[in-house]
RNA sequence: GGGACGUUAGCUCAGGCGGUAGAGCAGCGGACUUUUAAUCCGUUGGUCGCGGGUUCGAUUCCCGCACGUCCCA
């Protein structure tokens, strides 16, 4: 794009501090303060309580406004904690730094100390003794009152973005609170944090498709991982007995307003325990998130409240199916009714198509959308859950949950298949599926089967997605404004 | 992949049934010592997303494309 006006203004103003012998991008400057440490200590305090300190204050940070009276102005400086106001008068301050003070523009990063007052509309002020240029910006802010609300440029864009709008930069403060949170959980529970990786051979753990690249010195195809469950597992094997990962995931997939192609997934894996037990543990993590972040178990999502109250509701796949198309309990049981159903939806299964992969489809296709409040859906097929033991009671079903909330799943978490030959089995059956066309179809990891030979114990693990949880938790309606850098398109101009 | 909507100044937005466009903020010049969207006077700034078609003439109409948002698959 071609240079607008305003920025040639602004070289031109870099060009002529120059000349005067200041530099532009200084370095060096220390800073006492935040706007909210001054706040905090003075803001309770009248004009005769703070005339008796005669201490000075240094604060850096954005200049976000000027308010120009001749020979006195209000600036308003913004730094990481928040906003604070500047007193500038020509004669409290030296004759250079106040010509430099009349060649400033909102956007620069500048540096003011001076004695601490309030305004008679009671403003906290720092009344300049000095004032210094940090770094010169060359691009005007966006509109002060409006601010920037172009979706597409508040994400190209995103440090415009966290200037402009303190909402974004609360949505990522409470983003990190809310991992730091887990993380405390996490630990009292004594988890061991773990990485594994991010590059695989194979890229098993989950139904997707990865991305694929190349490392030139092992001459290997690798995959960006789609879960790193299969790691965790062989530490599981290891010994190591509880642990967790907080990480990337990659899946090469649709993008949408709940799929990015890179998202943050907490998977954890806890030894002598089952998916029963991880699902008392789902409502205790997240009970303990809405207790330091609202301070109870309710909260508003996109206008609906969400309640965490344990226990929360419990149904199988099957049952949630039934309720919800208000057929007699049993009646998925059957194939041919089962066959019957679907095509009455217009959904279209093949004849081969096996019978939990088409119970699935409906599921997802008319159930989920209408869990709202917290739900553990159990008893997913075999078929589509190869990973997970099998009910003891009902081996075409596995002991697996996911959690929905808002209509979107949260979590997926399963007791572990730990029977290598079982283990084994599930992949050839996902083999097939794969030569079948299933592109999703879990690979074969033989090397997984032989961690396994080694005896893993008895173990429940989960996955939580911790964008999706981070939109519930900071009401956001789309992952984008959970995640600092959400996936576009490239744009060829600037 | 399909549908709807959008793309006009740095930002937020008007507008034009076809004759190359306006406002506010920002910028620039000026006034102003308690404002906080400061105010007042003056003023600069545009390939109207990109490409093609129709036309004497397209930013406007038509077609295609790009990018985005939302919805559906």
């Amino acid at each position: 794009m071609e240079e607008s006006e305003l920025t040639r203004t602004r070289k031109e103003k870099i060009s002529a501090l120059r000349a005067a012998g200041i530099d532009p991008y200084p370095n060096g400057v220390r800073v006492d303060n935040t706007s909210a440490e001054l706040r905090a200590r003075f803001g309770a305090l009248d004009n005769e309580a703070l005339g008796g300190i005669k201490d000075t204050f240094s604060l850096a940070g954005r200049l976000m406004a000027v308010r120009n009276f001749g020979k006195a102005s209000f600036i308003s400086i913004q730094d990481r904690k928040g906003r604070l106001q500047g007193f500038i008068q020509k004669k409290t301050l030296p004759e250079a730094d106040y010509d430099l003070f009349r060649r400033l523009d909102v956007g620069d990063i500048i540096y003011i100390a001076g004695r601490i007052f309030k305004t008679k509309t009671g403003e906290l002020t720092i009344e300049a003794g000095r004032l210094r240029l940090l770094a010169k910006a060359l691009r005007p802010l966006p509109e002060k009152w409006h601010g920037l609300t172009d979706v597409e440029t508040r994400y190209r864009r995103r440090h415009l973005d966290l200037i402009m709008n303190p909402d974004v930069r609360e949505t990522f403060h409470r983003r990190s609170r809310i991992i730091k949170l887990i993380r405390d959980f996490m630990d009292s529970r004594d988890f061991l944090e773990v990485e594994t990786p991010m590059m695989q051979p194979r890229a098993g753990g989950a139904a997707a498709k990865p991305f694929k690249t190349f490392h030139n010195t092992l001459g290997m195809d690798l995959y960006l991982r789609i879960a790193p469950e299969l790691y965790l597992k062989r530490l599981v094997t290891g010994g190591l007995e509880r642990v967790y990962e907080i990480n990337r995931n990659f899946r090469n997939e649709g993008i949408s307003t709940f799929h990015n192609p890179e998202f943050t997934m907490m998977e954890f894996y806890l030894a002598y325990a089952t998916y029963e037990d991880l699902m008392q543990f789902t409502e205790e993590l997240f009970l303990f998130l809405a207790e330091n972040l609202f301070g109870g178990p309710r909260f508003v999502y996109q206008g609906t409240e969400i309640d965490l109250t344990p226990p929360w509701r419990r149904t199988t796949v099957r049952e949630a199916v039934e309720r919800h198309l208000g057929i007699a309990p049993g009646t998925l049981d059957d194939r041919g009714r089962l066959l019957a159903l679907a095509a009455d939806m217009g959904l279209e299964p093949q004849e081969n198509t096996a019978a939990g992969r088409i119970l699935m489809t409906i599921f997802e296709e008319k159930v989920e959308k209408e869990l709202i409040q917290p739900t553990f859906v159990t008893q997913y097929p075999v078929e589509v859950s190869p990973l997970s033991r099998r009910n003891p009671r009902n081996p075409d079903f596995t002991d697996r949950f996911e959690l929905y909330v808002h209509g979107r799943e949260i979590a997926n978490a399963f007791s572990e298949l730990n029977d290598p030959e079982d283990q084994r089995e599930r992949f050839l059956m996902q083999l097939r599926e794969r030569e079948a066309g299933d592109e999703e179809a879990h690979v074969m990891d033989e090397d997984y089967v032989q961690t396994l030979e080694s005896a893993m114990p008895p173990t429940a693990g989960e996955g939580i997605g911790i964008d999706r949880l981070v939109m519930l938790l900071t009401n956001s309606a789309s992952i984008r404004d959970v995640i600092l850098f959400p996936q576009l398109r490239i744009r060829d101009e600037l």
